[in-house]
Formats: structure tokens, sequence, C-alpha cells
DNA sequence: TAAACATATAAGAACTTACTTATATAATAA
DNA sequence: TTATTATATAAGTAAGTTCTTATATGTTTA
């Protein structure tokens, strides 16, 4: 039965069912990130945060790249979900502003 | 801010999180359905799927109408997240085989 | 090399979730 | 009216989640 499918589908909603990792996504939809830029922009612990990205890299949704002393988190868009992930974001409002407001306050790391 | 609205986002996204809800509103994308049929479908208890049936009703995502003994729950096209709900139900696999094999097992109670 | 910075991991506490069993409510049928 | 059927609610429990603080790891800079 295609059950486990929709259980996996399932895991992925639940990841996406938590406002800050919904917020992430949002973000690397916009732009990578590393995990100091996440803290500022959340402001929230730093393992409060990485605890969230590993969620997401378990789930093969993100993936990770060294710069130097920064990890970037970028998204993976190879994942079977990404499809789905893309178009729960459509309907969720743009984070842009956050990346703004990090500019801003000058705590941008990680350019495009 | 507009996190307020990424918060009611999530909470509808944590909804859909659950394998046995994200299965209900696949099954009434389909057709109406009432809760005896879920609890066959599901091989689960009643009161467990009327607690399922009830978070989905107090997020409006679903609605209910009694037809005699019974309450049929159907989905609430209604709701300001009912497109993000269809859209997410496009990346899940058809739940139609469900209702086939209750009418296979004569349990199949509402009809359209 | 030592200090500072960025990130990850571990352990534990508070809260939440998804069941269970027992019981209440409401409609129908005998 | 009484019994049966369908559903909801309540209370309790086990497991899961999301933080916290403390500490470990890896990189850069002085």
């Amino acid at each position: 039965m295609g059950d486990r499918s929709l259980e996996d589908n399932a895991k992925i909603l639940k990841l996406l069912g938590d406002k800050t990792r919904l917020a992430m996504l949002g973000l690397l939809m916009i732009n990578e990130c590393c995990v100091c830029e996440f803290v500022d922009i959340f402001k929230m612990s730093q393992p409060a945060i990485s605890q969230h990205l590993r969620k997401l890299k378990d789930a093969g949704l993100v993936k990770e790249n060294r710069r130097g002393q920064w990890i970037i988190y970028s998204l993976n868009r190879e994942n079977a979900f990404f499809p789905m992930v893309r178009d729960v974001l459509k309907h969720v409002p743009s984070q842009e502003e956050k990346f703004i407001w990090l500019e801003q306050q000058g705590l941008r790391i990680s350019c495009d």
C-alpha cells in the first residue's frame, strides 16, 4: 500500500509545522544562510537553531557547506519532497524582510 | 510583522504532519466521510478518530453535518488555508483505494 | 600556541501529542 | 420505553518535542 509514502509526506509536513523551521525554509528559498544569521534573525539560542537545522538536514531538506569558520546552509533542491516544500512556501508570507533587517543591522554574512 | 500569519500556516502544517489526519484530508478531498467509516479505514479506536477530527474541525479545515445517527465530515473549502491544503495533497498519494476497499467490505455509509 | 569565534552535541526539564479506557450524549429501532 | 448504534468528551499515560545549560569540536586570529 502507498501508506509508506503518505507517512513520509507526513514526516516532512511535521517538520514544516514549526514556525521557526518554516521560516528557515522560507529564508533558504531566497538565499543560503549561516547558523549565526539564523541566531540573529530568530533571536534564539545557538543550540536551538542548530537542533532545528539538524532536523531539516536529517530529512534531506537542507545541506551544509563549510565556508571558513561558518557553516552555510542551503536548500537541497534535489530532495524528493522539494516540490512539495516549494508549493507549501508559495502560501507562506515571504521571509525577505528578515534578510533586509539582517543587512540593516550589519549582520549579513553569506552573500549571493 | 507577518509572523502571525507564518505561525498560522505552521499550525495548519502541524495538523497535516500526522499520517492519520493527512490521509483523512486526502479522503475528504475525494468524498465526504462519516466517523465510523474512518474507524473502519484506519482500524483505529473511535475516540482516537473523533479526536483527530476535532482538531481538524477546530482549525476550520473540516465541517460536520448530522445525517440521522451519523455525522458526516466534509472539507471546508471556504477556509483561508484550503488552497494550501489542496496544493499539499497534490503531492500526497491518492487515498481513493481506501474508499474502494471500504466499498468492497460493504462498509460504505455516506454516498455522493 | 593560546584566545576567540562558530557550530555541534549531550543531558535534562517543561510542555505537547496521540493514544488508551471509561463514560456521556444523541438518534434510531424494537 | 428500552436497547442499540454512532459519536463526543474526560481523564490518564507513554512517548515525543523543544527548549535550556554545559561542554565538545573545529577554524581563525593574535
